[in-house]
DNA sequence: ACGGTGTTGCAACAAAGTTGCGTTTACTAT
DNA sequence: ATAGTAAACGCAACTTTGTTGCAACACCGT
């Protein structure tokens, strides 16, 4: 049940049909390794060891995986978008946690949001969003 | 049932005990009479015809109306933030609309968002936001 | 290996919001 | 009414987060 991460996100790249650039490799491997959203900063923090990335290209590649759906990004308070994979147990749609103190962002797989309850004439539903905010096992 | 609303802010402002500016009052006329979330810009572009008020003024204005709680901020997908009076038929928490085309936002009073499932140990909750989106009667 | 095109890096830009500081204003005390 | 005072304001500079233009580069099919 090891993975390892770089061929698995190598191989969806591939299957993209667009091209595997180490970039985009290796993001999405650090993001398919990863079990909560993280911040396009905390990415270029982990990656600043290996070969240095530019901050553009980092950009350019998460809105990439996010249009190829190979990941989704999710808004907070804080006004800093948090990306995180779409492996096969995390579908779309789901709620967020938002730890309130240390700003962690965390999805609730588990918690499919649904909403039907009425509009005003003419409006109509898309899809929905639902953020529980609070405080983490470490904040508590 | 018509109200004055440029009274009714400064009513409320003098009740809770700090000093009731003209930015205060006009700022937060200008919310009561107002039934959708409006932006900082909006707000600026609004105002200036009569006294300008400086767009930091702005700025502490919202957030001191945000802190006394006469008004509430509402976080969306463009990271702008929008606010609305909190009149009394209009409570603290509830979900919000937002248009993917137009990008604006309204309250849906009507819906008190709840949940009630499972978090990870440790995790508490202490409130939750709803956002519904789609297209507005305009946009539809 | 080669070449074309998609991708990257750099620099400059933009929008939204914040901070520091000297000046003005609203309230209070005379 | 008048003056004193702290709170609020205006302005300029700054920060954070993300975007755009363009020349150089690298991935991939041939
Ligand atoms: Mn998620
Ligand atoms: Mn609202
Ligand atoms: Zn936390
Ligand atoms: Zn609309």
């Amino acid at each position: 049940m090891v993975i390892n991460f770089q061929e698995q996100a190598e191989a969806m790249i591939r299957r993209a049909g667009d091209r595997a650039t180490s970039g985009r490799v290796r993001i999405l491997a650090l993001l398919l390794a990863e079990h909560r959203a993280v911040t396009h900063h905390e990415i270029e923090d982990r990656l600043s060891g290996e070969h240095r990335l530019d901050r553009v290209t980092l950009y350019r590649v998460l809105e990439w995986l996010n249009e190829k759906c190979f990941v989704h990004r999710v808004v907070s308070d804080d006004r800093v978008w948090r990306f995180r994979a779409n492996v096969e147990t995390h579908p779309h749609h789901h709620a967020h946690f938002e730890c309130t103190r240390c700003t962690k962002v965390i999805c609730l797989d588990d918690l499919k949001a649904k909403y039907e309850g009425p509009l005003p004439a003419g409006y109509r539903s898309h899809e929905i969003e639902l953020t529980v905010k609070g405080l983490c096992a470490e904040c508590g």
